[in-house]
DNA sequence: TTGCGTGCAAAGGTTTTGCATGGCA
DNA sequence: TGCCATGCAAAACCTTTGCACGCAA
């Protein structure tokens, strides 16, 4: 059973506004805190690691000692074709929606009988912006 | 400049014999120890750090909280072919060796102007094991 | 009233850093 | 001798957990 409080729903309004960015629990903290409705990071937490076991959120774990990324999907999430690309060194997590890349998670699949998640896979790199450096 | 000492050069033997595997800090720090001659955490954190930025050693950062996992690759290494799979159910960390994979590195490149590194790119998902229960 | 949600603080684990000491060149 | 390497301990960082209290149903 799940009760109706105002965190939770403090905390899903913000995120659902974020849908297509990422963002971190310390980013979700210091938005309610500025807002003049301040929560616990372990309530942040614990609602974050709810709506990934859901499915509604998506959870990117972006190297150790960093904190990680969260993005917010929605019920119906269809983003199969959606996946993050981290640059070693500009630390930018951006987006990337591309069918071509989606053909991977069926090979691997049939290939290899391992079933991707785009979800939490990310893929390491230099940028374009960095890479001309 | 960098000087040669004991410590440095059993770190070195000790990893290059796992060349193909992947290993953590502990997996070290615990190696060094039982063979009678341990080597602070700190100096293992600083050598890796080294042969990491020398392209001597990989490094995989397969999530917040637990260890990241290194792997020797040696001066010419040409494992572009090489990628890692981590199962979030049971948490190993595979290697995976396949042609058709790497042509995603060449089309990141070409059409998204990404320079993916292998290296560092960890697949999240389930593992063929897994995936059947 | 029942029991989940909350928040604080403490604990957990990994990694980094400061500083005095020791060893290589 | 000069400088880098080492190791210990402390700190930093993110995250989880214990526990008492508060609030939703």
């Amino acid at each position: 059973m799940q009760y109706h409080t105002q965190q939770r729903d403090t905390i899903l309004k913000f995120i659902e506004n974020l849908k297509g960015k990422h963002f971190t629990v310390e980013d979700v903290r210091i938005h309610l805190a500025e807002a003049g409705f301040p929560v616990g990071i372990a309530t942040i937490y614990r609602h974050l690691e709810r709506l990934v076991a859901q499915g509604t959120v998506a959870k990117y774990e972006t190297g150790a000692g960093g904190a990680a990324c969260f993005e917010f999907t929605g019920e119906n999430c269809t983003n199969e074709e959606h996946f993050h690309l981290k640059c070693e060194q500009c630390g930018r997590l951006l987006h990337l929606e591309c069918s071509e890349l989606s053909q991977i998670a069926a090979h691997l699949l049939s290939s290899h009988g391992f079933k991707l998640n785009p979800l939490r896979t990310v893929f390491h790199g230099l940028c374009a912006d960095c890479a001309k450096k």
